[in-house]
DNA sequence: GGTCGATGGATTGTCGACAATATGACATCC
DNA sequence: GGATGTCATATTGTCGACAATCCATCGACC
């Protein structure tokens, strides 16, 4: 066990590559949870000195976390104006789950071609935490389970500009997800059941079957979420009401010369 | 409401908005554009310091023009090692294309029933320029037309979170349609004719239809690219083979606290 | 009276210097 | 001889200061 140990290890794949985080991450972090967990409400305006100060950090790490959350989504940044926390507006909702339904369709549809027996081991035990995380757990933890077995789902894909994708929705989601289920204390949503089918439906790999559970299953979420959401939407914090069109999209217009 | 002039002009959109560009907007343009015409290879280690020196401005502006490029996937980043010209092996081309597959038909969906008649004439306009173009015009403003076309489509949709994931796609195309036009000249495609079908497909609001041609269209795309493709890709400067899956990925990870 | 132009204050964009980190080569030890 | 620990070097991450830009307010003018 001296000379191959390593190579064991690094081809089964048992060790997951460390995260190399640094000071903008850790913003990132701060400021996207004030986000989601609704600290910080729609409208409102974070300027970089104030985020800098009360983090004491430099504003170098704080503008780029601002652009990680711009590019998630989370806030618009427009120029030398700084970055304003997007509103959850119904078409908000609409935008996330139509895209979502495209992109979780085709990762479905990979991750039956894909995924190992570790993915699908992994799949199922958190499909299995659900039900007792509906009756046991805090409203943010069934959240959390919610996306993270979805992630999974997309990580079994294997296709790098996917999971960029839908790293652009989870954030929505969640913050989606939290809202909802704060709101709505009977969080119990028969959602949770549909996941433990869907892994052994991949696992079967019966591909149509599979693509009709997940566009039941997103389709039902959409529903919950716009029965409990019509009204808690409009709770933001001053008149900004979601910038003219797609003016809040940074300048990536593209390779156009 | 206040009933002035400028609102008939904003309502009407006979206006766009007018990019506020700063200087790493143009410093990723450079860049960009040194990328996709081959310029830089793919492999090759581009140093802040480097850049900054060339092109006579501050480091900071180089970074959050590798940022942008990062997220548009020209470039992994990794930390503390900066930014790595990524490559075009097959499996890149296939990612793109499936995940271009799932995305164009939302596109394609939602601008049958969105679009507006400035939109369709607008496709009519570039679909019309594209058989000259395959005659007269250089490779590179044949794939610019081809790729512009689509970005209507898109645009089309009114769906922005649609566009960004668009944006991560689209220098990538180009950069495919690129190499491929210089590699083989005779590059008078059949999918230009497809273009002006899809228009009138779509303005005749068949849904149906258009959605089977914007597949059978992106089918053939990734078949020509392939064909003409899968020699020309090994021309990667040194030995940096597409870092380890997705470490490029910064570390969002929902809400880890 | 309403529109247009100037000014002040606040905020972001850019810069250059410094600190922290990863990498590869070298020497050392078993 | 092979593996391990140490160190120098190159490169990025962070910082604080300055310049450019935008927005709101106010005053002048038709």
């Amino acid at each position: 066990m001296t000379s191959t140990v390593s190579d064991d290890f690094n081809e089964a794949k048992a060790l997951t590559a460390v995260p190399h985080r640094v000071l903008s991450d850790e913003v990132a972090d701060r400021l996207r949870e004030a986000i989601v967990t609704g600290r910080f409400k729609p409208g409102q305006h974070l300027r970089e000195a104030e985020i800098s100060a009360a983090l004491q950090v430099s504003r170098s790490p704080v503008r780029d976390a601002f652009a990680q959350l711009g590019h998630e989504g989370l806030v618009a940044i427009r120029s030398h104006r700084g970055a304003i926390v997007v509103g959850l507006t119904a078409q908000d909702v609409e935008e996330v789950y139509t895209l979502r339904a495209s992109l979780e369709s085709l990762a479905v549809r990979l991750a039956i071609a894909r995924a190992t027996p570790e993915d699908l081991s992994r799949l199922r035990e958190l499909a299995n935490r659900m039900p007792e995380a509906a009756a046991r757990l805090s409203p943010r933890e069934y959240a959390e389970l919610d996306v993270a077995f979805h992630d999974l789902v997309y990580q079994a894909a294997r296709h790098d500009r996917l999971y960029a994708c839908w790293t652009m929705l989870r954030s929505h989601i969640f913050r989606f997800l939290l809202t909802r289920n704060l709101v709505n204390p009977d969080f119990s949503e028969v959602g949770h059941r549909e996941h433990g089918e869907l892994v052994e439906t991949m696992a079967a790999h019966d591909t149509e079957r599979a693509l009709e559970m997940i566009r039941v299953h997103l389709e039902g979420a959409y529903a919950r979420l716009i029965k409990g959401y019509v009204e808690p939407l409009d709770q933001r914090a001053d008149g900004a009401p979601r910038g003219p069109g797609s003016d809040s999209r940074t300048g990536v217009d593209g390779s156009g010369e």
